[in-house]
DNA sequence: ACATAATCGGAACCTGAGTTCCGATTCCGG
DNA sequence: CCGGAATCGGAACTCAGGTTCCGATTATGT
């Protein structure tokens, strides 16, 4: 490969960090290009398609979170290491609006993106491990984590300028709920 | 207003609650219009813009919740008309894409509905007596819900057919996170 | 029943955003 | 340094979906 090329290529992902990262899935193209200071021609030929953009930075997002939950498994206190894994997916996802947009709306997108990074087993042993510990409620299950990272990252993006959300006081209540013992009877879960 | 004109206005109100209930924002107009039997241009009369009759469909939706939340306050257990108030407030949302929408991504529509309905009344109330009775965590505010809310009614829909979501367990794990006592110390809220 | 005015229906219009295309430009091997 | 191939840029195309418009239709007062 030219160059030039992969010197553009890197571009247009810094730029898709940023426009998708801001502005969602409504990022459009143009501006992707504009802020890389390339033309959508130049764009198209490294990403066919406005999907493929996205999907691809969704890996990215997706290897980093895996390698966090490798990373949260090594802390002593299991609780800790659990709650370490569940504060970082939420930051990131405060920080990134596609990636909420995709955890939330795209379960196709997401689940082939956690297949690809590994994602769900270090998230399976932390999840045992705490419970092991007893610091965790019994009948939460791996995939009601998806479930509480959508509700983590969506729900503060009150307006839509800066960081300036409630997704700490969100995390904070929902790890209480988390916690062994369980009050409430959890129905089965479904899918 | 002529006779036909009410009738239709009715059949455009009915047809509305249901696709964007199931297609949420993205519903069509087209299709709103075909299901009421009626054309476009009938719409158009009745609701000036798609917009329009988002907001009057969604201004509906809040007054059944107010009205649910002042029922919830004869509840003789604090705690358990507040939980009572959340779940009926879940599973309208888990049955209503759009207004979920409304209140994970259109803060103006939202605060402005909530006010019109006079909702944050009764939830004030809702919270303030199950934190005097002892079972619901101090640091909880009125501004809360609605964050708690859209997490409960986003996360669920995996797919897009039917209710077939997780939002009971999910509402299950944030219930028990809104017990008292708390345990993670939330920051203090913004916005 | 008739005149009049409101209402209806849906074709046509307009806009915004993803995608395609191709002449101009830039890189690299000989 | 040169020729040709890969790459670039951005104008133009396409298509979807909201909105407008107006001749046809239907309701209401006399």
């Amino acid at each position: 490969m030219r160059a030039d090329a992969r010197r553009n290529r890197e571009k247009v992902l810094k730029a898709g960090r940023k426009c998708l990262a801001d502005d969602g899935f409504d990022a459009q193209m143009e501006d992707i290009a504009r802020r890389a200071k390339v033309g959508v021609g130049t764009v198209y030929r490294h990403f066919p398609t406005k999907d493929a953009l996205v999907e691809a930075l969704a890996a990215e997002r997706f290897k980093g979170l895996t390698e966090k939950a490798r990373e949260a498994l090594d802390n002593p206190d299991p609780w800790a290491g659990f709650a370490e894994f569940m504060h970082y997916s939420a930051s990131v996802q405060a920080n990134d609006r596609a990636l909420s947009e995709i955890m939330g709306a795209r379960p196709e997108v997401m689940s082939e993106a956690a297949e690809e990074s590994g994602l769900f087993e270090p998230v399976s042993e932390l999840i045992a491990k705490a419970q092991k510990a007893g610091s965790l409620r019994r009948d939460v299950v791996p995939e009601d984590v998806p479930l509480l990272m959508c509700g983590l990252a969506r729900a503060p993006r009150r307006g839509s300028k800066g960081p300036e959300s409630n997704w700490e006081r969100y995390l904070g209540i929902v790890l209480d709920g988390l916690r062994a013992p369980a009050i409430t009877k959890l129905p089965p879960p479904r899918g």
